[in-house]
DNA sequence: AATACCTGCAACCGCTGCCCT
DNA sequence: TAGGGCAGCGGTTGCAGGTAT
């Protein structure tokens, strides 16, 4: 399908307007080059974005105006962002995801230099992996009650334990990822509007230990001396001081995250009272939860026993 | 060491909606 | 108002690198 080369094949039904492009131009497709990187960034720097089709034509490069989009918008923007997803993306992406479904781009917009397609390439090999473990679907109230109530309060337990440690390792310096997480976990700023994060969710205020009364930082699973978890995410934000640091009262969208009195995450997630009145065994179903964050991002197929799954379907019934 | 299999990600495709003429 | 062009979105695919056998 793909030819590296750039000889496009005939195999596509593509739209009119690529066709014709493709039948004037002998367009290449594929991997790009640095020489191409360099020819695009040179441009854009000197021409600015936008009117995509004429760009490539001016800069001399044989794609699509689709193509220079793409690779402009999800890999050469200066401040697009590389790497793992940090343990506060991750959170973002399911509560966000929660709420909006598979909107990637609007999700994205909450997430400062991630695109929607690293989000949308995290979703289906992350997320998706663990339904599968699961054996449900991934849109499934089942599942996502298990995201709601386990995972997502343990995502939070983490970021709580990794800041908690970075600030206990860097109390006499002002490093930036100390500044960073004073940010992220600073109770006081719930009330200025300030943190992004929900209302009581990482704060004094938040019922972590109602939820899961055993954990500890030492104890948890979840530290961060998780092999796995440390490769794969890293445990402590690298995040700008800005990130999720949008001010929350003068965003003018409507849709935002966690604009007061939605009533959404921070109250529903973190008061389950229903769930408890349901007979869900939050302490046996942690066991889950903490293997499923410890290896969260790992290749491991065996993270649910078929008892575990069974006892977990059991419970969501 | 060689091969098969798996995973993550970059890139492509088709569709939709907006804007301009 | 209709049609064409363009930008953007979500879904899908193919490949490179890693891991298991």
């Amino acid at each position: 399908m793909m030819d590296v080369e750039g000889n496009s094949n005939s195999n596509s039904s593509s739209s009119t307007t690529q066709s014709d492009e493709e039948m004037m131009v002998d367009l290449r497709r594929g991997p790009w080059t640095v020489e191409e990187d360099f020819k695009l960034i040179d441009y854009i720097a000197t021409h600015g974005e936008g009117r995509w089709n004429s760009l490539a034509r001016c800069a001399g490069l044989k794609r699509t105006g689709k193509s220079c989009r793409l690779r402009w918008l999800n890999y050469l923007r200066p401040d697009v962002r590389r790497g793992n997803i940090t343990l506060e993306e991750q959170l973002m992406i399911l509560e966000l995801h929660s709420r909006w479904g598979n909107r990637w781009s609007k999700i994205a917009q909450h997430l400062p230099g991630r695109t929607d397609n690293e989000i949308k390439n995290y979703w289906r090999t992350r997320v998706q992996k663990h339904a599968k473990q699961l054996k449900c679907d991934v849109n499934s109230k089942q599942f996502k009650d298990t995201m709601r109530y386990l995972w997502m309060p343990r995502l939070i337990e983490r970021i709580q334990a990794a800041a908690a440690a970075t600030s206990s390792s860097t109390a006499t310096s002002a490093s930036p990822a100390a500044s960073t997480n004073h940010h992220l976990i600073n109770n006081n700023e719930v009330g200025t509007g300030n943190l992004v994060m929900p209302h009581g969710v990482i704060g004094n205020d938040f019922g972590v230990s109602h939820v899961t009364p055993s954990y500890t930082p030492e104890n948890s699973s979840t530290a961060a001396s998780s092999d796995s978890f440390a490769t794969q995410v890293s445990p402590v934000s690298d995040l700008t001081t800005d990130y999720y640091h949008i001010p929350v009262n003068h965003n003018p969208n409507p849709d935002y995250l966690f604009q007061a009195g939605q009533g959404g995450y921070s109250e529903s997630m973190i008061s389950p009272a229903g769930y408890f009145n349901q007979g869900l065994d939050f302490q046996a179903m942690e066991h889950n939860s903490n293997q499923w964050l410890m290896e969260s991002g790992d290749t491991s197929d065996n993270l649910w026993s078929p008892e575990d799954i069974w006892f977990l379907q059991q419970q969501m019934m």
